[in-house]
DNA sequence: CAGACGTGGTT
DNA sequence: TAACCAAGTCT
């Protein structure tokens, strides 16, 4: 053995942490993922396509992500092109997705970027962090990847690996800023963006919640919760309590072959979506005070109330609608803010999932 | 700061 | 199967 290996090896617990980005980068040169907003290694990184991206993946998983994407990019494939696109148009695309005040913020993004950017993104972290819907974890995500500048995003995966390697004890969030100075010990002199996109995908494929497999881990020599045997207890965080469940109804009007529709208020739940008329969604709801809150047809209406309920689950509480249908006479008017459309059109309609539940159930046998 | 904000995948 | 979780942001 040579002096110099020798050497190194009396050394390893210093040695092997300062290798850490080096070896998160060969890790990552062999495992990386192929993923459509991901260039081909050498490849020239496009701003528009990692924006695009780390929108629709904020709390959102890389296989419901894909094919968003891919719409997406079909129909507008530069930001001046989705900036010229109009609201309706964007909500549309997004409809499915959820927390769809990402495609307000999508939508104003762009034509912000259009008018006072020259449809150029800025391209350092404090200029990305002024528009809307990028907040922290975005600006330094896509400063790292699109323009390689030497940052490191922390996201509920790097969250994970650090909170793991450092066996920190602290619960989120108040551990946020202590993560947020570690991780940044894994960037190396070069290649941020990769540096970081390897932290998630280890995150996501080695390192995960349950079960992580810390034996296929670059980092598993010197992983303080693996030398403890405690890795799946951490990040340490406190259970989130359940929301209460919400009763309302919802109404399925017809007239011949179309469905009437309105517009939700552009701020708060399903902000700007389209719906049917529903009434309000509140805990112990009466059915028959539900019913009351039917829009008026001019007293045309029969109601029948189909059997069963839809139920579905927002992130904050559970929701059981009660579904009543009618079907009114050809040439009934919309009432005030409302509109009829075409049954046969309804898949192109910004319609949130709750929404389609409620229609499929109201239409249905 | 803690709560609002969707939906589907995974264990 | 009932949680838990996902490349968070905004207020």
């Amino acid at each position: 053995m040579s002096p110099a290996v020798a050497k190194i090896e009396r050394q390893e617990k210093p040695v092997v942490a300062e290798s850490r980005p080096a070896l998160l980068l060969d890790w990552y040169d062999r495992h990386r993922r192929r993923l459509p907003w991901r260039a081909a290694a050498g490849e020239r990184t496009d701003p528009y396509r990692v924006w695009l991206s780390e929108i629709m993946l904020q709390q959102t998983g890389v296989k419901t992500v894909g094919p968003y994407f891919e719409k997406f990019l079909a129909r507008w494939p530069d930001v001046t092109a989705l900036g010229r696109a109009s609201l309706d148009d964007v909500l549309r695309m997004w409809a499915g997705l959820g927390y769809y005040s990402r495609a307000r913020n999508l939508h104003a993004c762009a034509v912000t970027v259009l008018r006072d950017h020259a449809g150029v993104f800025p391209d350092t972290e404090e200029g990305l962090r002024q528009l809307p819907g990028i907040g922290p974890y975005t600006a330094k995500a896509i400063a790292a990847i699109a323009f390689d500048i030497r940052t490191m995003p922390v996201d509920g995966n790097i969250e994970r690996v650090v909170s793991r390697l450092y066996a920190i004890e602290e619960p989120l969030p108040q551990a946020k800023p202590r993560i947020q100075e570690l991780a940044a010990t894994l960037l190396g002199p070069s290649r941020a963006g990769d540096s970081a996109q390897a932290l998630m995908d280890l995150g996501s494929s080695i390192c995960t919640p349950k079960k992580p497999a810390c034996t296929l881990c670059p980092l598993n020599d010197d992983c303080s919760a693996r030398l403890r045997g405690d890795q799946e207890t951490f990040p340490r965080k406190a259970p989130k309590k359940p929301g209460m469940l919400r009763r309302g109804a919802a109404f399925i009007i017809t007239r011949g072959d179309e469905l009437l529709v309105r517009t939700r208020a552009e701020k708060g739940l399903l902000g700007g979506m389209t719906e049917v008329p529903v009434s309000d969604w509140l805990a112990r709801q009466d059915d028959k005070v539900a019913l009351e809150q039917a829009p008026d047809l001019n007293g045309v209406a029969r109601w029948h109330r189909k059997a069963g309920v839809v139920t579905h689950v927002f992130t904050h509480f559970p929701l059981e609608l009660v579904i009543y249908t009618a079907d009114v006479a050809a040439r009934t008017r919309a009432p005030e803010g409302m509109r009829w459309v075409p049954i046969a059109t309804l898949a192109d309609e910004a319609l949130p999932n709750v929404m389609r539940k409620a229609i499929a159930h109201g239409l249905g046998e």
